[in-house]
DNA sequence: GTCTATATGCCGATAGAC
DNA sequence: GTCTATCGGCATATAGAC
């Protein structure tokens, strides 16, 4: 078993200001090896996503891999761990189309950046998206922690702009962080209702940038 | 065991515009009959929202309750009927927590209602949201179909006051099923991320009110 | 690194006494 | 209507051959 951790960060590095299209590479996962390793993995992904981390068995990973349900131990040490490194990876993922996109002169052009690239991405990856948000409690508190450092620099992110907009007055905010809540739940429960004959992520995401942009300006 | 649909509507009924004081009445479940089995179904709420539906065992249910395991099935036939019952419950409250909401002379006035009242109703009773809005993959079809049609009004209910505001001009809105679902979004995600601790329900209500207003005002 | 076979335990649900 | 006892099955994970 390979480390991922060290080559989360590959892929969301194309990303530039709201170039969305760059996160739907399918090759997500080409950096996990062995390919036996990247077919537990993406498997467990579809299924984690489908049914629950819960209700999905080793023996379906194992079976959607082409793998008797043994040859999922070589790879991954217990079903909480596969969980686990797909949820660190998908929050590194989403962390970094974040920072790729806050690109702009002004506090609007920023946050409008930020939201349609947050957005799109949990559309398109709208099932790694989904054990990132839904699966949280399944993880052990070791891997929660850890995790939970991602999700707080994603707050912050947002957070951040909509303060740098108040400040230069371009934004009127009653209440920081309710609003920069309210802008991270928009694209977040995108995860919940996703689904590919729903429209164009990249739509969606300018649809939800322009949006949040009301929600703010003053 | 007792029918429980018949009475679903009891508490709700007292909700009158945004007076989300009356949806925290901690006596919700006081028209499930017997004793016993409404200690089963608050304590299935509580196991479902704190660990989800697969991860709830019946045993653990039970043992809330105060019961050996085999006295759940004297008051329901099967887990999955009890996960059934409380989401038709849920759903039938929620939905008239929006009709009753759904007062106000100008569209602007009904929005602000509708999405104040979702939104407090969500986060206090977030435990039941949670059920509600994050378990439907656990239902059977037919339960699942039961549940949709009143899931389908719900959303109706938000699209015709935005289409009322497009109408008589005080909404500008580009795209009416996205924006629909948008605000919907908005207060379920609250079901997510709610503890008491993070403040008010009415006051939630309020801020989300007002952002709504904001994503869709001309 | 993959397999077959299996250890070990908990699951949902039932039987039958009281 | 509640209990104790238990059925039959499937869960995660392991042992050991190849």
């Amino acid at each position: 078993m390979r480390c991922l951790a060290k080559r989360l960060l590959s892929f969301t590095r194309l990303v530039q200001g709201v170039n969305v299209s760059a996160v739907t590479s399918p090759l997500v996962w080409e950096h996990v090896q062995p390919a036996a390793a990247r077919r537990l993995l993406t498997g467990a992904v579809d299924a984690f996503a489908e049914r629950g981390y819960q209700a999905t068995t080793t023996r379906d990973i194992a079976s959607r891999a082409g793998m008797s349900p043994a040859a999922l131990y070589v790879h991954y040490p217990s079903k909480e761990r596969l969980l686990f490194e797909i949820s660190l990876y998908g929050h590194n993922a989403a962390l970094e189309v974040l920072r790729s996109a806050d690109a702009g002169s002004t506090p609007a052009d920023r946050l409008r950046s930020l939201v349609a690239a947050f957005t799109a991405w949990h559309a398109e990856h709208h099932t790694i998206a989904r054990v990132v948000q839904y699966e949280l409690v399944a993880l052990t508190p070791e891997h929660l922690a850890e995790v939970a450092v991602i999700r707080r620099a994603i707050s912050t992110q947002i957070e951040q702009v909509l303060a740098d907009g108040v400040r230069d007055g371009s934004f009127a905010v009653a209440d920081l962080p309710g609003t920069t809540l309210a802008v991270l739940s928009l694209s977040i429960d995108v995860a919940r209702w996703y689904t590919p004959h729903r429209g164009d992520p990249a739509a969606l995401g300018k649809l939800y940038a322009d949006l949040a942009h009301r929600m703010v300006q003053t």
